[in-house]
DNA sequence: GGTTGAACCTCTAGTAGCTTGAGGGTGTAC
DNA sequence: GTACACCCTCAAGCTACTAGAGGTTCAACC
């Protein structure tokens, strides 16, 4: 029987985030002491371990939500959770492709300061100019 | 004399978003009408369009709001924005690093998908077993 | 001059995925 | 039996916006 800050630890999740995880229902509601603590068995650690893991795939707490419910129900087919990863990879795919283009225009920022006044300080001036810039107008979020 | 509409068009900004850079003191103060309807001027345009940009390139609103202050100031070092270009630009790397990692290991776990059932799932087998994960324990955000 | 309708106003609350803090109770080792 | 690390709940805060309610203003057209 794990403590809450031990099944915390061995997952590398702080404590606060695996009551969250209990919150919004994505954990159960563990046993408990007379105390009223928290106590978990290895069930509860191999599912948080597997959401940490998707979280650091990148899956959002609604995708890995339904990955926990295809995992419950080992004889449906497992198209559903292709999907799921096929999706995450794209957008992935994508965050790689707008990283990559940023990358390339900070370089450019970055390598042409001259070091003087802020007045002649090419990072400001690329941001002033927006006209010499590559990337497009739509999403912000990275 | 743009109203406020007429500046997010111009900018690929939501109206909302310029009043709220304004409540959070990164746009000024516009002047009004007799009816209380913001107008802005050419400065505003430029400012706005900076962040914009700056926003495109990743900086966060803090790193902005630094940005900004070097701006106005043209005759002090530029080392300071130089500094701010390179933090930003070793952020990008990592997450650059951090995603193609990712993309690896999603796309291991796509193409062994079989097609069968949830319990021989190969997408939920790995997030099953992190040993054979590549990536560390620590960070997670995109 | 009157009317219409798009665009504007403020204020509040919601989003994801947690994190932080206050104020207090529990469990265990010595 | 007492110290103290750990646990509890509840509420609020974070980033960077976004959405909606309920009401007002502007500009064009007749």
């Amino acid at each position: 029987m794990l403590t809450i800050g031990s099944l915390a630890n061995k997952t590398g999740t702080k404590v606060q985030t695996i009551r969250y995880y209990e919150q919004i229902g994505l954990m159960p509601e563990p046993g408990r002491t007379e105390g009223g603590q928290r106590r978990y068995g290895d069930d509860e650690l191999d599912r948080l371990a597997f959401i940490r893991h998707a979280r650091q795939l990148g899956f959002s707490l609604e995708a890995i939500r339904e990955l926990l419910d295809l995992s419950d129900h080992p004889h449906r087919p497992c198209l559903e959770a292709d999907a799921i990863a096929r999706r995450q990879l794209k957008q992935v795919e994508q965050r790689l492709a707008r990283l990559e283009a940023l990358r390339t225009e900070l370089k450019r920022m970055v390598h042409e300061c001259s070091g003087g006044q802020t007045a002649d300080c090419r990072v400001l001036e690329v941001l002033r100019d927006h006209s010499e810039c590559l990337t497009d107008h739509d999403e912000i979020g990275a």
